[in-house]
DNA sequence: CGAGGTCTTGAAGACGATCAACAAACGTGG
DNA sequence: CCACGTTTGTTGATCGTCTTCAAGACCTCG
């Protein structure tokens, strides 16, 4: 079984044996964090960046009154927090979702790799810029979609993303999250989550099951949530 | 007159002469594109990116029905589609939203900075990775704020932006997008920004004039809209 | 001076928030 | 395996924010 990382990055452009030695290697033992945990908090300035090897993790901003925004989620494979290597201190937190299993690379070791590696390099921005483009799409989202519509899309983009690190597929995807988190999502309250659930579920489109979320109708759904998966650059292109 | 690049770029770290050397030349001759123009559309695929010298344009995505999301902004100094060296087709149009003076680099030039001026590299993804901060905090934005604090943090937001490339302080920066652009910056209906600035012209934090913003009162507007520059990462930082 | 864009206003209605209560599911320890 | 407490999901009623539609004022530029 080859390291989720590696296989998502192969997903795009193969890696020389060289690469995959400048950064395996480097990673931590494997730590493991309770759902609820916050192991990186606004205003950390870490020294080495966050790889999820299993389970679900968020950024969030906190509001003095104690809501919260997620502004972006991470799946199996995801280098979370890639960014804090050139970026710091953090203006957000890093929250467990779900019970997860986190590896680390010292930036030192992702620093040396832009000087030593430029191939490896662009594809590590790479996957930054991803970030930002799932990001733009998500103030698309926000911005200019209903409530159902922003639920139905952001599901098809967590089938997807989850279907390329091989958990689940069109009909089924993990999902992990209670209702209170998918308000701190998509924007909205916990019971218009609630509603908006039910109205999918009434539709036909898709169902929430222990955990995971029941496509029954991917085409509708992808008409129903305007989602292009475009942004998620799924084809391999060499860089 | 320093290049608006090389003075934003230098904000973090300072370049040597050979760094300059490798990106300057290689930009073609200045381009015009009149308010309005989309220079770039969604599916191109671009082999340059543009570097705004003058001006104001926006990401932008259609909806069928005609509506529009504007993901993004960009000013002076900014290299509005970067990511497209790596990241093709493009997801987004580009839109100049004021008369706009535009140059562009090929990518096989910043290719071979990759290769061969990773310092350079370093600091061309950071700016990548200050426009996904600054998405992140949109996503915030629109989730969570209310449609008055909405328009404040973006005030906010220019007014700083502006500022580290010389143009604009902390009473009076460029605002020349009409109230039925800032709607789709800000996932509003352009009625409705037109009552949103009102409130707080009353409240006497802010005044908009033939395309300036006039702050009244600066800290009061950066309580209002609860912003925290700290994602705009001012802070000169060796990278 | 006229035309097109931009700003402004009012009225009505939709969408989603909030509050409050209850039901169902889950995990834990006895 | 059951009892219990906690979390999650569900429902109804009411309220506020923002949208939509429509019309008129203002402004700028030919």
């Amino acid at each position: 079984m080859t390291h989720p990382l590696i296989q998502k990055l192969e997903k795009r452009d193969r890696l020389t044996e060289a690469e995959r030695e400048a950064i395996l290697p480097a990673q931590s033992p494997p730590r493991r964090y309770a759902a609820g945990a916050c192991f990186i908090r606004e205003g950390d300035r870490p020294n080495e960046s966050c790889l999820v090897m299993e389970g679900m993790c968020g950024r969030y901003n906190d509001f003095e009154d104690g809501r919260r925004q997620i502004s972006a989620l991470h799946i199996t494979g995801d280098f979370v927090d890639l960014h804090s290597l050139l970026l710091k201190p953090m203006d957000h937190g890093i929250v467990a979702l779900t019970d997860c299993i986190i590896v680390t690379v010292p930036h030192e070791v992702l620093r040396r790799i832009t000087e030593q590696f430029p191939h490896l390099a662009r594809l590590l921005w790479l996957s930054t810029l991803i970030d930002g483009a799932i990001s733009r799409q998500w103030v698309v989202n926000l911005g200019r979609r209903s409530a159902v519509a922003r639920l139905a899309h952001l599901c098809c983009e967590l089938a997807v993303r989850n279907e390329v690190v091989g958990l689940g597929d069109k009909s089924r995807f993990p999902m992990p999250l209670s209702q209170a988190v998918l308000a701190d999502v998509l924007g909205l309250s916990s019971v218009h989550v609630n509603r908006v659930v039910q109205e999918l579920r009434g539709a036909g489109l898709l169902d929430f099951q222990r955990g995971w979320g029941e496509i029954k109708d991917w085409d509708a759904l992808v008409r129903f949530g305007d989602f292009d998966p475009a942004y998620l650059r799924l084809g391999s292109e060499p860089v």
